[in-house]
DNA sequence: TGCATACTTGGTCAAATTACCAAATGATTG
DNA sequence: CAATCATTTGGTAATTTGACCAAGTATGCA
């Protein structure tokens, strides 16, 4: 394997890493009906305003969504739709697999 | 958001988190084209033995992979052929956004 | 039966992640 | 300009992850 291929594995891993988290997961499902602000996202996440903003800036370097500033708040964006297709693939594969769910859906 | 929906989002997470890592990433690309078993990945990657069993572990805990005991090896098989499609929208994403390759493709 | 081969499991340790608080920045309002 | 609202940044502590080594289990062969 060449040192591009290992750069872009890594980047690749990145990506997933970025989702693989429930509170990021979240965002990325809310985000996939409409642009966000980060307050919104405070609320209903119930976490601290900065662990909020730090979630989403881990989403914006994995490249998954944009941000833009709007008078004194920032929206936010998907960037990736394809995201919403995998995770749809992804329930269909956790209801049909007894052993995973057991597992994971506890 | 129910607890069964805060389930879901849990397990979701689980197996994108599982995807997360360069070497199991590099896994189930391996995997995309047919079976493996352990001691093949084992040379591959470069790893202790134990550690590639372990990734292998957590990729079959999420879902993603099966594996069968054939004689004194085990072989592992892909189970969720979407991640591929997954892979390749990543893989234009990150071509096409100059900001994140930048940071991910270094 | 005894020994090699192919894995898995347990332990340990360093490094990475995540959450919160406090403080800093930037835009808006009185 | 001072005060306030929305958000980011920095620091710290607790938890999780990942890598290796050593030891354990299971299969196959002499």
């Amino acid at each position: 394997m060449t040192s591009k291929d290992q750069a872009l594995l890594h980047a690749k891993a990145q990506v997933f890493k970025a989702l693989g988290h429930p509170t990021r997961l979240f965002m990325i499902q809310e985000l996939s009906k409409g642009e966000r602000c980060v307050c919104s996202f405070a609320e209903q996440v119930g976490a601290d305003f900065s662990t909020v903003s730090k979630h989403l800036t881990v989403l914006k370097h994995a490249g998954l969504v944009d941000d833009e500033k709007r008078g004194q708040q920032v929206f936010y964006r998907l960037r990736v739709p394809c995201v919403m297709q995998f995770m749809n693939c992804i329930e269909a594969v956790l209801k049909s697999n007894a052993a995973a769910s057991a597992q994971l859906l506890r």
